[in-house]
DNA sequence: TACATTTGGGCAACCGATTGCATACATTTA
DNA sequence: TAAATGTATGCAATCGGTTGCCCAAATGTA
C-alpha cells in the first residue's frame, strides 16, 4: 500500500491535481461510496475499513471539495454579510457579533463592503445569490434609493435580515436601535442642562436611521414648546468634511447654536474641530453630540459624547434571525434601546444643573 | 409560450426550486448545453434562438450557479484575504487596495478575520482550501508560531502572497513595509531632537515586523553610540493595555525616558494617555512615536507621531502578485518604504534644533 | 443443511453547469 | 443528383461529492 500511495505521489507532482474521494478510493481499491461514507461515520461501514480511509486521507492530504459538496447538499452553511464599510467601528463590532453567533452555529462567514455605492451593492448581491450564501444580512448603502436587488433575493429563496440601515420598502427581518428614541433623549439631555438652541446636522432623508434621528430631535423640541427654524438643520453626507462644511455654515450664521446634535460621530468630528479651530469654545460655547460610540470618541478633546447603539448585540440578534429563518422559524424583528453616553463635548455648564433623567448613562459607565 | 411560462411560475412556487439552465431548455424545447452556449455567446448558436434563450433567462430571473460553475470550471475567480482584524485602520485600507485591484481584474474577494489566534486562523485557511478561492493574501496573526497550515496551501496548488507580517518559514510571495528603515529612521530622528534615553515597546518576537522593529531600533541606537538598558524594552501584545502596563512600569522606573518608540499605534496611545494621567508631560519631558499611522493618531491630544506605511499600496501590491502567480508568472518581493509622520508627541523642545533629515515628512504632509 | 437476516459495500443517479464529439438538416459544389 | 461542406443542436461525460437502492457474503436460526 505504501507503494500505491507513492506512485499516488509521484502523479499528483505531474498533474497538479487535488485529491479527491476517487484517488483514495484507487489506493484502497474501494469504491468511491465508501469512502465518502466512511469519512461521514457512516454506520454501514465498518470499523476497519473507516479507520483505512481515514488514514490514507490523512497520508494524502484530502479535503473535501466545498463546492461539490454544498452543490449536492444545495446549502453552504455560508452567511452573506454585507456593509457599507469594514472599517467603521459601528460596523465593524456588528460584524465581530454575527461571526460569533454564526461560527457557533457552524456558519462561514463571507464579508463584503458596499462602500455605499448603489452599484457595487448591487454586484455583491448578484454574486451572493449564485448559490456561494444560504441567506444575507445587510445594513443598506446610502447609496440605494432602489431596493429590487434586495427584494430580488426572495426569488432565490435566500432569506434576508437588515440591521441598523433598514427600509420598509424592502421585505426582510430587521434588527434595528431604537434611533427615535436615541435622538429624542439626547435633544432631552440637552435641553435639561439648558441647551435651547439646538442645531441637528442630519443624514440623507431616504435612510431609516437619520430620518429617525431628525423626527426624534424635533419631536423632542417640540415636546418642550421649540420649533426650529430652517437653518437649525442641515441634511447631508456622513462624512467629516461634512461636518466641517456646516461648521462653517453655523459660523457665518447669526448667531451660534448651543448645541448641535449630530447624527453621525464622523461628521460630528468635523464640526467639532472646525468650530474649535475658528474660536469656539466645545462645550462652553457650542455642546456636541454624535451617535455611533465610534471609537474614537473618547479620544479627542473635548471627548464626544455620543449614543451607543450596542452594536456587537446587534450583530449577535440579526445573526439569530438569520439562522432561525434558515431554519423554518419566524422570528421578529429586534429593537435595541440605545445608551446615551455623556463626555466633555456636552458637559453642563455653570452651576449644577439637577437633572432627572434616570435613562442617562455617565462617563465612565462606558 | 406565455402559458408555458406561467406553468413553470406555478411550479415555482410550489417547489420552491431555484431556476437552472434545464429549466429554462424544457420551456423552449430545446437542450441545456444550447442554453448554456446561448448564455455564453456561443457562436455555434443562431442568432433567433440565443435572443430567445437571453429572454427567457431574463424572466424566469435565471442566475446561474456559482458553485457548479467553479467546480466545473476548477476555478472560483475568488480571493481570500486573512487579516487578524478588520477593524485596525491598517488592515482596512489594505484590504480596500486588495478589492481595488482584484474587482479590475475580475476578481472576488472573501475577507476573514483570525482575531489573531492560531485556531481561527488554521481552521479559515483550512476553509478556503476546500476549493473556494483561488488564492490567498494573508497577514499571519500573532498567535500563530506554527506555520504548516500556510506551507499546506501549496499542496492544493493555492498561490500564497503574505503582507505586512510575513514569515520565512512560510514559502510565500511577499509584500512588507521596510520596518527595520522606518525604525531606524524613527530613532534617528528622535537622537536628532536631542532625546537620547529612547525606550522601546516592542511587540513579540517571532513576529517579522515587530523583530525588524526593534533592530532597527538597536542599530539605530548603536550607530550614535548608545546601547539600551535591559529595563528600557518591553516585549509585550499590541494592545491598548499593554501600553498602559508599560507606562506603570516607566513610571515606576528610576528616571523617565526622553522619548519611546512604540511599535503600534495602538499601545502608544495607552502609554501616552497613561503617562499623561499620571502629570507626565508629552512631548515635553516623553515624546512618543508610534508605528501604523491609525486615523485616531491624528486626532489625540497631543497628536500622535507615527510611521506610515502606505497600507493601500501594500494591499495592491498584494493583490497584482497574487493575480500574476495566479497567471503563471513569478512576481518578485515588494518592499516598501515608509514615511514618518510627525506630529505634536515628539514636538522638538527649547531651542530650535537644526535637523539634517532629508528623508522626514513634516507635520500636515500627511 | 436450508433459509432468513444482518452487515458491508458497490452502482448509478443527481446537484448545475461546461464542452468535445456526433448528428441532422440545409446549403453548396462537382 | 450525389457528394462535400457548413450550420445548429443534442448527447453524454465530467467536475467531486452524496445517497437511495440493490446485492453478495457473513451470520443467525431452526
Amino acid at each position: 500500500m505504501g507503494n500505491r500511495l507513492h506512485t499516488f505521489t509521484l502523479r499528483m507532482n505531474e498533474k497538479k491535481k487535488k485529491v479527491s474521494i476517487y484517488d483514495i478510493a484507487a489506493v484502497l481499491g474501494v469504491s468511491g461510496s465508501t469512502v465518502s461514507r466512511a469519512l461521514q461515520n457512516h454506520p454501514a461501514i465498518s470499523e476497519k475499513v473507516r479507520e483505512q480511509v481515514r488514514k490514507t486521507a490523512r497520508e494524502m492530504n484530502y479535503k473535501p471539495n466545498a463546492l461539490a459538496v454544498n452543490l449536492k447538499r444545495g446549502y453552504s452553511k455560508t452567511i452573506g454579510v454585507v456593509v457599507p464599510y469594514i472599517n467603521r467601528n459601528f460596523f465593524s463590532s456588528a460584524i465581530e457579533g454575527i461571526e460569533e453567533v454564526a461560527n457557533r452555529m457552524g456558519y462561514d462567514v463571507l464579508i463584503c463592503q458596499s462602500n455605499e455605492l448603489y452599484e457595487k451593492e448591487q454586484k455583491i448581491l448578484h454574486s451572493l445569490s449564485q448559490g456561494k450564501v444560504d441567506g444575507v444580512i445587510a445594513s443598506i448603502a446610502y447609496g440605494t434609493r432602489d431596493y429590487s436587488h434586495y427584494n430580488n433575493l426572495a426569488e432565490d429563496r435566500i432569506p434576508l435580515v437588515l440591521f441598523d440601515r433598514v427600509s420598509d420598502e424592502v421585505k426582510a427581518g430587521m434588527v434595528r436601535g431604537n434611533d427615535y428614541q436615541g435622538a429624542y433623549r439626547v435633544v432631552r439631555y440637552l435641553l435639561s442642562t439648558g441647551r435651547k438652541r439646538i442645531f441637528h446636522c442630519a443624514g440623507f432623508q431616504h435612510v431609516s436611521v437619520w430620518r429617525d434621528r431628525y423626527r426624534g430631535y424635533w419631536d423632542a423640541l417640540q415636546a418642550y414648546g421649540i420649533t426650529p427654524e430652517a437653518d437649525w438643520v442641515r441634511i447631508g453626507g456622513v462624512t467629516r468634511d461634512a461636518g466641517v462644511a456646516f461648521a462653517r455654515e453655523i459660523l457665518q450664521g447669526k448667531a451660534l447654536p448651543d448645541a448641535v446634535f449630530v447624527a453621525s460621530d464622523f461628521v460630528a468630528l468635523g464640526i467639532l474641530l472646525e468650530l474649535m479651530r475658528n474660536g469656539v469654545k466645545v462645550p462652553e460655547e457650542v455642546a456636541i453630540f454624535g451617535y455611533a460610540n465610534e471609537s474614537f470618541d473618547e479620544l479627542i478633546t473635548p471627548s464626544l459624547s455620543s449614543v451607543d447603539q450596542f452594536s456587537k448585540q446587534m450583530g449577535q440578534a440579526a445573526a439569530r434571525m438569520l439562522i432561525g429563518k434558515l431554519n423554518g422559524e419566524h422570528p421578529e424583528d429586534v429593537l435595541i434601546e440605545p445608551e446615551l453616553i455623556l463626555r466633555d463635548s456636552t458637559r453642563a455648564q455653570g452651576s449644577d444643573f439637577s437633572m432627572n433623567l434616570t435613562d442617562i448613562t455617565h462617563e465612565g459607565k462606558l
